[in-house]
DNA sequence: ACCTGAACACCGTTCAAGT
DNA sequence: ACCTGAACACCGTTCAAGT
């Protein structure tokens, strides 16, 4: 009999999950030295498969930059968790502010990649990811009001907006980013 | 005998400064309306001219898009002067980031259209208009920091950032642009 | 000189055929 | 089921022919 029968989907066949793999760790090298300008075909050729089979795992370009950008989140989410858990006074949102700035300066190919594909969307995570950080940045905001450190009127639609800046300037080399950051940590303080 | 023999160039043919003209009134309604959606095909015909006389005047669309965003520079360095030689108190450099915002708000499609087609540039103008520009916020700047309303440190490098700060935030929705005006030239001030 | 638009080039995406 | 790559579609740009 099979091994298993239930209406779940069932794990994927090995070579096919090693394709995914291909894929996507083709495509974060190849966004990373030349950002947006790279082809879907040069992903299929790098990861040793058809076009074909990069559709079939990533329904279009802008998906597929998606998932190359999710190590992004997860790196953010964690570090955010590890700051709010031990930040001892009102400084964690700054960090973590300071923490987005360096992870999107480090690979500022998939940034622009990123930005480039979403039309009208900023650089923001979506789904689950989205719902998760927002509860942390929740937190690290209400510490860093009780603390004394942070205006009443900090929100997290304020950090969001803020992570936008950082990347459009990263982004478009327009400025010095950490500079962005001083003036806009020292607007969030209270006063 | 002809008019004139200077060796510089002569004015133009009327039917060609008419069908210039009629290019970029085409293009600023349509980036007006949908953005960077738009296609050269669309502009030609909108102007009523062939797809070729457009490049005959516009070498590539990035430079058609430039033409189009031309007035925003003169709109916000006529303001700027205004609003310099006005201003009684520091307040001057926050009114000028005010209008930048209003501006770029007021032409979404344009701001988004200029964002997409430089790859890697910010949304700054060029040449003498950017010397211009330069010069007025530098008086600003001046201004601010005689009156005590702005830090010492405040430079011109400043308001470019944030000036690409808000189109960022106003192209991507990601935020209220005022709300960032608010943090930012708080962040600015002395102390 | 300038205008026209058919044609080209490039690249994202699809799909019939193969395994 | 999944893979392949030739072919299609779309759109920016060019250029030979016309005025």
């Amino acid at each position: 009999m099979p091994t298993e029968s239930t209406p779940a989907r069932r794990a994927p066949r090995a070579d096919v999950a090693r394709n995914r793999a291909r894929i996507l760790e083709a495509a974060r090298m190849l966004f990373a030295e030349r950002g947006n300008a790279v082809q879907m075909h040069e992903v299929a050729s790098a990861a040793g498969v058809g076009i074909g089979t990069v559709y079939r795992h990533f329904a279009a370009r802008e998906a597929l930059i998606e998932a190359a950008a999710e190590h992004r989140f997860a790196d953010i989410e964690e570090f955010a968790q590890s700051v709010c858990l031990a930040d001892t006074h009102g400084q964690g949102l700054a960090r973590y502010l300071r923490h987005v700035g360096e992870v999107l300066e480090r690979d500022r190919g998939l940034t622009s990649a990123i930005e480039a594909a979403r039309g009208a969307a900023g650089s923001e995570p979506r789904g689950e990811a989205r719902a998760r950080l927002e509860e942390v940045i929740g937190r690290l905001i209400e510490r860093g009001q009780a603390a004394g450190a942070l205006r009443p009127d900090c929100a997290v639609a304020d950090v969001y907006m803020i992570s936008g800046c950082l990347s459009s300037v990263i982004r478009t080399r327009s400025g010095d980013w950490r500079r962005l950051l001083d003036l806009v940590v020292d607007g969030l303080r209270p006063r």
